[in-house]
DNA sequence: TAACTGTACTAACAATGATGGTACAGTTGA
DNA sequence: TCAACTGTACCATCATTGTTAGTACAGTTA
């Protein structure tokens, strides 16, 4: 479960918010199921508290998980339903991908049969 | 043609390099065509010359457009193709985007239909 | 030659991400 | 009760990136 790519060009508190989220729609993290302590996951990924900080408090303000101040971290209530909602918003990037590749002639069967390999490579 | 959106989180300077990406692919811009120089495009735009050269730049070392020092900009022979080869990369992306719905138990459905809306949308 | 072109610098600034460190308040279990 | 844990809230610092500003120079063209 969640790996951190420093060199990523994508943030990496952003990265432990997607990995959380990952790991509790695929069921790998349970609603009210506690997470590791800020200091804890900090060395558990060679990483700075304040930096998983502000991952956990981004995913409390979204109700992804609840936090409390000498208690720890917990996955929220139907965390996995805020979540899908959140990810339903992905689907107007593809729509957006999508025209950019229409416009320039790109066969739309391409991106249906990537999409479709997607889905099998999951389902697997 | 070629809008800068200032408060994007896309950096200036790549929004101008899918402008006139997009504009080459389009038909809006063709082969040979000149440019608009540097600091007229910035005078356009209301943006640094330095972020348009930073653009154009990026650009030319693409092959889209050639640069002549003294003779300006011009877009590149086969300019279009190689952007359709650039922007077939990014089906990449929309596999990896389909791969984390797929993951939250979103249907597949979802996904073509915004597939086909994105095509409808541009061929009318 | 004058007026344009691209190119190459340097400096400055703001925003962002990340780190390191300290401190404090609430909870829990021995 | 107390020690050890929790989250929370700061602060300062640093590196990177994007952008702006200004200057200078070299090539092209009419």
């Amino acid at each position: 479960m969640l790996v951190i790519d420093k060199f990523s060009r994508k943030p990496i508190y952003e990265q432990i918010v997607e990995g959380i989220e990952r790991d509790i729609v695929m069921g790998i993290l349970r609603e009210k199921e506690q997470l590791p302590s800020i200091r804890e996951l900090s060395a558990i990924l060679g990483v700075n508290p304040n930096t998983i900080q502000k991952a956990f408090q981004e995913l409390d303000r979204n109700g992804i998980i609840l936090s409390g101040q000498g208690r720890g971290c917990f996955v929220a209530d139907r965390a996995s339903d805020r979540i899908k909602e959140k990810l339903s918003a992905r689907i107007t990037e593809i729509e957006a991908i999508a025209a950019e590749l229409a416009r320039a002639g790109i066969e739309e069967e391409k991106l249906t049969d990537a999409i479709r390999r997607a889905y099998q490579d999951v389902r697997k």
